[in-house]
DNA sequence: TGATATGATGTAACCGGTTACAGATAAAGG
DNA sequence: CCTTTATCTGTAACCGGTTACATCATATCA
């Protein structure tokens, strides 16, 4: 049952079932009674493909919602993994005739602002359910990426955090280093946690006793009380994985200062694959995540949302690869 | 840059620049290569929806490839889980003009009877890396459902196992139950080894002992044994946890042999949502798994592979819902 | 050499929607 | 009562592909 069908059993054009559809304004009340009726009665389910080919002839609007923090990294060498899902989700617009425009997570946004907006990508960990609870209630389509909120059931595309890590203490374990700490950033971000549960699981596992620490980005703090703190208290390592390459490369940094030698001494692993990581001195070993895809995978996404029907919400995880480097054995 | 410029552009028509792009048998050397040409010099990108739209004219023909074992309990109580699944396989399937055939896992496929097949459906946990590996090597377009392989890049969709299974688990833990015991099924089956993780990953966290057993429904085996094993060595539990509401009936039945009340006594929570879970006495709480959505996304995703170039594969987990019922305080 | 089969190519209809534009109708104003 | 304006509705072009069918050149064969 197509529209054209339908504009035939209601008895008035297709123009006036798609305005019927898209809840124009100029359609009479009992006209579009009519039709709506017509709808129902026999079932009508818009063809998403015919939808969104016809669609090319507009614009879409999308908001990219970032907090401060992350913006503010953005052009710096610690923000080259969201500059780079910028980058997909940039391609991904340009590719579909959507305009994008960059917002930031803390700035409020009353009803005139969205008036045109057909859909909010949220970027990066600070988003909270907050965020999503505002959004859904206002109907607006949603997509949260790199963060997943266990608690609300929304769309959201992020890496798969936990088999990565896994891989990555696994690969230790088979170079026969067992004294492997795990240094993170917060653990509200999903992304941090979801590696800290792979790495975690895996210790256990094999019978091995976790050892994290938290190491907070935000203040951009100097690292060594933290090692010092690590050295003291455990001992010098035979691994340090840590949760983001930035993170290991501030490890690897600090480390040095102690004199400790990387690899030779101590492995570092990182996550994420980024460039700075492969140029930095020793190379990074890391579990390269697909950035670009994130990026375009989540407007996409969102995209299918603004203009599908009944969509399920799913969280979708990107694979990620080891790169074996020279920052470990 | 779309197909009607790339035809002017190589001075063919239209339909000549399509069927090199769908490589036509009928079109001479030289004016595919000429064709091959402008496409590669003018980057032409093809546009997925106009595509899909088109494919409405033919007919899309799909493998649903299912393991003897499953095959056997589709119609019974224990099938009802795969059975939603295939269902909702089916809606979609008609939905997309797609035709789609039921195969056995076990059968050998020759070239012959892949030939006009588009893609293939690989349903349930007994999907290993071979059965992958076998069609990713011929180019087949693959999604796994309810299956997830590490080790492999290919598309797949599950529920998610390990947040549902936390879930259950906190749950029991706000009831002040601490003595939870987990009774699940075979491991290498993604879907258990999720629920699994997630119910070990709680229990350590708050610094209590994982008990586990394995049940082989496999056998179709009397339970008695274990949970006979479970009593004695373990004790009376506060609750048990079961890896799907078959195996949580099936426990439910035997403790009552065993005089022990449910919920008084023990909390039993199942996994999936299945009706004869719901219609069991006592009705069984348990984590719902949108199974009908899990089949039509299945293969809403693979006909996104099949028709559209350069998807990147992904893991899509399902939201699970926790449904307290009868079957525990 | 003329009839017929074969292969390569083009034309136009079609997939199912959206929307610019035109036309009709009714209300408001002079 | 005629003109202007606002509101509603319909027609047809368009989004970017696929494919049935027609056409035409060439090869095959009696």
């Amino acid at each position: 049952m197509n529209i054209r069908e339908i504009a035939k059993k209601a008895d008035v054009s297709i123009a006036t079932v798609s305005r019927v559809l898209n809840n124009s304004e100029n359609v009479s009340f009992v006209t579009r009674e009519k039709v709506l009726e017509t709808l129902k009665r026999y079932e009508f389910k818009m063809d998403p493909w015919a939808k969104r080919l016809a669609s090319k002839r507009t614009v879409t609007k999308v908001f990219i919602m970032i907090s401060k923090r992350i913006m503010k990294q953005l052009n710096s060498k610690t923000g080259e993994f969201y500059s780079k899902v910028m980058e997909g989700i940039k391609n991904s617009a340009k590719a579909n005739r959507t305009m994008i425009e960059t917002v930031e997570m803390e700035s409020n946004l009353d009803e005139d602002k969205l008036k045109n907006v057909n859909g909010v990508l949220l970027i990066g960990g600070d988003t909270t359910a907050e965020h999503v609870r505002f959004f859904k209630k206002i109907g607006m389509p949603l997509v949260l990426v790199d963060q997943y909120i266990p608690t609300v059931k929304v769309d959201c595309v992020v890496s798969n955090g936990y088999d990565g890590a896994s891989y990555a203490v696994k690969y230790l374990l088979s170079q026969h280093i067992r004294k492997i700490v795990h240094i993170h950033g917060f653990l509200n971000h999903f992304g941090f946690k979801d590696r800290y549960s792979g790495y975690v699981a895996v210790m256990e596992q094999i019978g091995l006793l976790p050892k994290s620490y938290e190491y907070n980005d935000d203040i951009m703090e100097d690292m060594k009380p933290l090692v010092d703190k690590m050295l003291s208290v455990y001992g010098v390592p035979g691994a340090i994985f840590a949760s983001n390459d930035s993170i290991a490369m501030k490890v690897i940094e600090t480390l040095e200062d102690f004199h400790i030698k990387i690899p030779e001494d101590v492995s570092v692993i990182g996550f994420d694959g980024t460039e700075v990581g492969k140029n930095f001195i020793p190379s990074l070993t890391t579990l390269k995540v697909p950035m670009r895809e994130m990026g375009s995978l989540a407007l996409k996404r969102l995209l299918d949302i603004v203009y599908d029907q009944d969509v399920y919400p799913v969280r979708i995880s990107l694979f990620t690869e080891f790169m074996k480097r020279g920052s470990s054995i």
